[in-house]
DNA sequence: TAGATTGTTAATCGATTAACAATC
DNA sequence: TAGATTGTTAATCGATTAACAATC
């Protein structure tokens, strides 16, 4: 481990790729794998691979490639998976129901030590082992427990407030499912997960490629139950 | 409308927060905004507003701004929501429930039709009134009805010949909560959501503030529920 | 008209790709 | 040693920001 410049966003949302695919490797008792290997698997090139693994350190070797269990190892680390998390779930709705559900997180080391929620049918239930406290009581958890991180799965109009309070009672990392964009001190880190706008996306993208501004096409195959075909270009 | 050139995926990827930052305004009853006032809501540039939206056409009037009303509708129509979308979820854990219980996407014109699912404790069950039908029934139901989106909600290990299949009867769109990354024809259109990666990279950023490469600290404050501090730049 | 703010071109910045000397 | 493949510098490409003439 060597340097210490800063890392651009665009590596560290690689990364956990990259961990993926040299796990997957692992399980196949691959032990080791060149640049251009790798890069043919993933679907990016060879130089990209070679200049993101090196912001961190030479992990190859010239002539042979890189050594697929020493690099899982290192990549690991630096994501730091080497640790266990404590994680909260704030709101315990459905989708805060599926993440505690979710076993592989456990298994990896992201431990959901608590749910809170407001509904007075959901507290004092468990969940997979995990009990639903009333959100009264989550400043007391926060300051007496450690937790790294709380996953924010409330609606939009509740976030923001709870996401100040629990950034006052010094929770640092915030895993937010709700859809609004908190406002936190810059000492607090916010990953979002917006669903929605993913979703739009996907159908901009279906609309782009098959429905181009032509809405009859889209009215009849919706009536019709007719496979899509592409747009044909027309410039 | 009237560009026709290739719109680069980081706009795309910004539409769906512009057009939930203008139903926001719209909800304040606020008429009309300059790329400047909403460059400091969205903490973006007012410049970078003003090059997305004419990716697309000119939207606003020089002097006055944006109508809020207009632009809200054109970014809709650009995302194609002024439609509706049939979906369905492959994969009826706790996750697919999640998300065929959340009722905003059916307000959005979000439809999902069916759940399928191997499982026989989940076949024929009811998810606010969605049906769960056998997988095995999954090919005659695509081919017999219009799917624009299959939601992908299944294990690693079954996504990838499913969503061949799919490809295969003619869905173009999926949206992949699997851990994996799919191979289908490029007419295919696929949107990730890797909840895993997702985290990892709050954890890597977590990591990178709090406790770069010191153990010791860490380990100190999972055991005392000390609050964490940013570590100073020492360089 | 004068002021405001867009649309758009030009400049800058950052990220990706190509190339190749270093070296295992 | 010869061949392979890295680490790293340089070139290219794309995205963001700045600047300003056009115009409401």
């Amino acid at each position: 481990m060597d340097s210490d410049r800063k890392i651009s966003p665009a590596v560290i949302n690689r990364l956990p790729r990259y961990y993926r695919y040299l796990g997957d490797l692992l399980e196949s008792d691959i032990t080791r794998i060149s640049s251009k290997e790798l890069s043919a698997k993933m679907n990016i090139t060879a130089s990209q691979i070679r200049q993101d693994l090196n912001n961190f350190g030479g992990f190859g070797q010239q002539g042979y490639g890189y050594n697929v269990e020493y690099l899982y190892n290192e990549i690991k680390k630096i994501l730091g998976l080497d640790r266990m998390y404590n994680m909260i779930v704030v709101g315990g709705g459905n989708l805060g129901q599926a993440l505690v559900n979710y076993t592989n997180f456990e298994k990896r080391g992201f431990v959901i030590k608590a749910v809170f929620d407001t509904n007075p049918r959901l507290i004092g239930m468990t969940i997979r082992g995990v009990e639903v406290y009333d959100t009264d009581q989550m400043e007391n958890y926060v300051k007496n427990n450690p937790v790294d991180v709380a996953i924010l799965t409330l609606p939009r109009s509740q976030a923001v407030k709870v996401a100040n309070d629990l950034a006052k009672w010094g929770v640092k990392g915030m895993w937010n499912f709700s859809h609004v964009d908190l406002q936190v001190p810059e000492d607090v880190l916010v990953e979002n997960v917006h669903l929605t706008d993913s979703l739009m996306t996907l159908l901009y993208k279906i609309n782009e490629m098959y429905y181009s501004g032509d809405e009859d096409i889209h009215e009849a195959n919706l009536k019709n139950g007719l496979p899509m075909k592409p747009l044909t270009e027309e410039e």
